[in-house]
DNA sequence: TATTGTTATACTCTATAACTATA
DNA sequence: TATAGTTATAGAGTATAACAATA
C-alpha cells in the first residue's frame, strides 16, 4: 500500500507531552473515565459521589459550605443537589436558627447507596495504588499537595 | 457570637482527600485555571493552544489524527478547528490524494500567535517546576506515565 | 461497504448577573 | 445593607447517532 490510513501514521506529540499541565489533564481525564465506568452501576457521577460523601462526613452541612469544599459555585451546585433530592438519597431541612439556610443530610437510601459506591471506589483506588511503587506514591502525593497550593507569582 | 458564618466552620474533607482520583481532579482544575489566566491575553483556550502546537509540529495533519492525539472525537473537534480557521490562524486544505481528507496548517498569523503563547506557557511551566523538588519532579513524571497507562483489570 | 468530515442533539460543567427571602 | 439559596443564561466540554461525499 502506498498510502496508509492517517490514524496509523506517526504523530509528533513531544512538544505537548513535555508540559506538566498537559500530562495532568490527560491523566485526570483518563482516570476519571475509568472511575465513571466503575460508578455507572450506581448511576452516580463523580460530583454526586463527592456530595454524598461530604454530606455523610458532615451531617447538616450547608450548600455554600459544600460548594466551597468542592470548588463549585452555589448556582452550579443547586441542580446537583436537586437531582440527589429527587432520587431521595439526599434531604434538605430548613435550619431552625436561620431560615435562609438549608441543612443537608443523607436519607437511609442515600447511606446505603454511598456505602456500596464507596466500597467500589476503594477497590478502584487500590488498583490505582498498586500500579505505582511506594516511592512514586510518596512523591506523587507531596507533589500534588504542592501543586494544589501553587499560586501565580506576578 | 454564638453562631459563626457557615463558611467559617470546619468541614471534614479527609474521607474525600485520601482518594487519588479526587486529588488529581482538584490539581488539574487548579492548574488549568491559572494556565487559562496566563493564556487569556492571547484569547486562547487550552484545547486551542494544543491544536496550534500539534499542527505546527505535524504540518498537514488530518482532523481525525488530531482528535485521536488529543482524545477529542471528530464531532467535538470540528467547532474548535472552525473557530481557529475563522480567526485565520489555521488553514484547511483538501488533500490531493483523498478528497475526503482536509490537511491542517498554521497560517503566518497562527505561527506568530503560537510562538508568543508557547513562550508564556513555558514561563508558566518553569514556575510550576520550580515549586517542586527534583525528586518530586522525577517521581511525579513516572507516576503520571503509569497512571495514563492504567487500565481496568476486570 | 468503510471512512472522513460534518451536522444535529443532549447533557454536564463552568461562569455571571440578578432575584427572593431572610437576617 | 448583607447573606443563602435560587433562577436564568450562556459558553465550553463530552457523548452518540446519523448524514453526504468519497474511497
Amino acid at each position: 500500500m502506498s498510502s496508509a490510513s492517517p490514524n496509523e501514521e506517526e504523530i509528533d506529540l513531544s512538544r505537548l507531552q513535555r508540559f506538566l499541565g498537559y500530562q495532568l489533564t490527560r491523566v485526570k481525564v483518563h482516570v476519571h473515565k475509568i472511575f465513571l465506568h466503575r460508578l455507572a452501576s450506581w448511576n452516580l457521577m463523580a460530583t454526586e459521589f463527592s456530595v454524598l460523601l461530604l454530606v455523610e462526613a458532615n451531617p447538616g452541612i450547608y450548600l455554600r459550605q459544600l460548594g466551597s469544599a468542592l470548588d463549585i459555585s452555589p448556582p452550579n451546585l443547586v441542580p446537583v443537589v436537586e437531582r440527589l433530592v429527587s432520587r431521595e438519597v439526599l434531604m434538605r431541612l430548613p435550619s431552625p436558627n436561620d431560615r435562609r439556610l438549608q441543612q443537608l443530610y443523607l436519607t437511609d437510601a442515600g447511606k446505603q447507596l454511598l456505602q456500596q459506591a464507596e466500597a467500589e471506589v476503594k477497590r478502584f483506588e487500590a488498583a490505582l495504588d498498586q500500579s505505582l511503587t511506594a516511592t512514586e506514591r510518596k512523591y506523587l502525593a507531596s507533589a500534588l499537595k504542592k501543586l494544589i497550593a501553587f499560586q501565580e507569582t506576578d
